[in-house]
DNA sequence: CCGGATGTTCACCT
DNA sequence: GAGGTGAACATCCG
């Protein structure tokens, strides 16, 4: 589930660290911990105060007196804070919150903790991860850089959306809501677009965010719910395309997204 | 049992 | 480096 939209939620929803301080770390899978370990964690984070915290695409950024903790969720990943989860469900993972799944657990000094539950393992826990790896964040990216990315580049416009280097919080869901409403095919190559589509784009771009925050998440999308076999597009009724697309699974009209 | 899942990274091509 | 593809990670769900 998690795209910018969850990760923000996520962010929150965690307001009630700042301020805590940190007098144990738990970290009992070794592969959760991204360019580091568990030694150098618990070293470096045992006796920090959490100041801020901070969001980048779908890297959560927890900063502390001591470094700056980045938490990625993958796709199944949810916070606990004080054992309670920070939204209450998390789509497409597990109804159960076991806590065998929590990859990485801090206490602080007044007995709460926080906790990183993931099913899958797919997120992780870095310390002062490495930033420019990431675009600007989708939320705030401005029109100028959107029309650079699409001269610059030469692949299908999902592609790129999808490319958190290049632009930082979309997934699945949000690009191919993005391309349903500004009616755009995700495999059309970035080259092909002409001024008007990437405005278009550009201007769809953030009041898509906050109307589907307000809603809920990504998965509120208006065309989510004919992600399915024989699902039709709500604007015109055609009977939506299904393939894959930069290795994800993809839907659209093959009507009005050209 | 099998296929698929809202993410990222790496390996291996051209 | 670009650009494309596919696999891997681990687990749950239908």
């Amino acid at each position: 589930m998690p795209e910018l939209l969850e990760i923000e939620m996520y962010r929150r929803g965690a307001a009630s660290l700042v301020g805590r301080t940190i007098v144990d770390i738990e970290a009992p899978d070794d592969w959760y911990l991204k360019n580091t370990n568990a030694h150098a964690v618990t070293s470096t984070l045992v006796g920090a105060t959490i100041d801020s915290l901070g969001r980048i695409g779908k890297l959560m950024l927890m900063e502390t007196t001591a470094a700056t903790v980045g938490l990625r969720f993958g796709m199944t990943g949810i916070p606990l804070i004080d054992d309670e989860p920070v939204i209450e469900e998390l789509e497409y993972s597990s109804k159960r919150l076991d806590p065998n799944w929590n990859r990485f657990v801090a206490r602080f000094d007044d007995g709460g903790t926080l906790a990183m539950n993931d099913p899958r393992r797919l997120g992780g826990v870095e310390l002062d991860p490495d930033l420019s790896k990431l675009g600007p964040d989708a939320w705030t990216i401005d029109q100028g850089h959107l029309l650079w990315l699409f001269g610059r580049y030469k692949v299908p416009t999902k592609v790129l959306l999808l490319n958190q280097k290049r632009i930082a919080g979309l997934g699945n869901l949000l690009v191919d809501e993005l391309l349903w409403r500004t009616g755009i095919a995700p495999t059309r190559a970035t080259s092909d677009a002409d001024l008007d589509e990437v405005l278009r784009l550009s201007a769809a771009l953030a009041p898509m965010l906050d109307e589907l925050y307000a809603r809920g998440g990504s998965n509120c999308g208006d065309h989510f719910s004919e992600r399915g076999a024989h699902g039709r597009c709500p604007a015109d009724g055609s009977e939506m395309v299904h393939a894959t697309v930069g290795g994800r699974s993809t839907w659209w009209c093959p009507t009005h997204q050209l």
